[in-house]
DNA sequence: GAGTGAATAATTGCATACGATTTGAGCCAT
DNA sequence: ATGGCTCAAATCGTATGCAATTATTCACTC
């Protein structure tokens, strides 16, 4: 794997972990010393995910996590809602018996204590930590093992998708859940929210073991609206957006 | 706008102009040297592209122009149906005066000979741009003229979209687009097969004139329906894949 | 003490440089 | 001629260095 999709990985995890709060700033120092390598590849790292959309480039200011209105959410959920349903329908009768499980692996509770953002790179001085050490470094991806609620959720879904054979369908909805992940761990640990949607997950499951295409697209509609709903709410109460 | 930004703009409007061949390598230095800046910005837009899959980087061979195969454009279309209709319904009541006159200007034949592509990118050396201060060609994009039939056939629909206000669902229609726009444009010239797509968009622009939103979804629908017929069939017949 | 402006530090964006990898040409043996 | 081997040219990936921009500190004024 080359060293850009190395730090490619490393932000999308911490994306995903909500290591990265939205609106900090992604110093290309601290993530080159962090992985090992030069600011060169850290950049062009960056801006494959700009390319993406889940960082933002200012002008010689770097990349920021983009923060979310409710708007954005509203829209992200839409373009969930009308690419996954179409993945769900093609994956449906091509999935072997290694996705379900998959998706089943990725059903079982993961919380890990992720490192709280810290408001990371926020300009204000409170970074008394001294130099970027100590960070456990994470590395292999093996052993599914310590995965958050958003990586765990994204497993889940991504497992009953990838049958479908669908690159650019799949990554595009990564790119979706990624953008939302900071937001959803947010609102997930203060609310608890987790528990209709580990419901509708299992839900789905059954739906998929059984090849029901109409129960399925009906839980996936109900799971994607629920979702919605509570980050919408979420954005505009608590959030004030 | 910065360098990197310059560089993409480049890039894109290469490949939704035909100059980029599928299959043909993106020479970094070729690149450089064109727009006038040193192959870091020039590596950190083509991994921006990269990102969004408009090109892949293959280890230590640089960036190819991704070669589409039938199942590629079935998926494209599959979710081109499954974001435009919802940027689409989304735009219809917002659409302004200005939106829609933009469409219109899109309609307009803009045919243009471009640079037949060169089969791999191979460095078409008349383009020899003296000074290193960033080349004044191609402009802002004020004035429409010279456009591709895939420039034009883009900017009619981001026209019709872009009310939307959807900034995410708009940079990935426009990847879909420009993804196969390469292949759009060479059996648009061996088969000319703008006739009908030209008649649907005028229908399309009419039917949002009027704010007929079951008569657009219509329309758009057998718009997708017909250019993924015509792609997929020009790709299995003239293509062999 | 709060505001202001210059000096300093931190950070970015890009050019250059260089080792590493791949491509291609020439040469030899078969 | 054909296939394989060697070496040179082309090209890539990344580290380093530096000018430019932005952020922060701190002395100074009111």
């Amino acid at each position: 794997m080359s060293t850009v999709d190395e730090v490619q990985r490393h932000v999308v995890r911490g994306l995903l972990r909500g290591e990265f709060a939205p609106g900090s700033w992604l110093r290309q120092d601290e993530l080159a010393t962090r992985i090992g390598v030069s600011r060169v590849p850290v950049r062009e790292g960056l801006q494959r995910l700009a390319g993406l959309g889940l960082v933002r480039f200012e002008p010689n200011r770097g990349a920021v996590v983009p923060e979310l209105t409710a708007a954005d959410a509203i829209e992200t959920y839409a373009l969930r809602r009308g690419i996954e349903p179409r993945l769900l329908d093609q994956a449906l009768p091509r999935l072997s018996i290694v996705d379900l499980a998959e998706a089943e692996l990725a059903l079982e509770p993961h919380e890990v204590a992720a490192s709280p953002p810290d408001g990371a790179g926020r300009s204000s001085g409170d970074l008394e930590d001294g130099p970027v050490r100590g960070s456990p470094d994470v590395a292999a991806d093996g052993p599914v093992s310590g995965l958050s609620p958003t990586e765990a959720n994204w497993a889940f879904h991504r497992a009953l998708y990838r049958a479908a054979g669908w690159q650019r369908g799949l990554a595009m909805v990564e790119i979706l859940h990624a953008a939302v992940a900071p937001y959803v761990l947010l609102y997930t640990r203060k609310l608890g929210g987790a528990a209709t949607s580990h419901a509708e997950h299992v839900e789905l499951l059954a739906a998929c073991r059984a090849r029901d295409r109409e129960r399925a697209q009906a839980t996936l509609a109900d799971h994607l609206d629920h979702a919605e709903t509570a980050l919408v709410d979420w954005l505009r109460r608590d959030h004030g957006d």
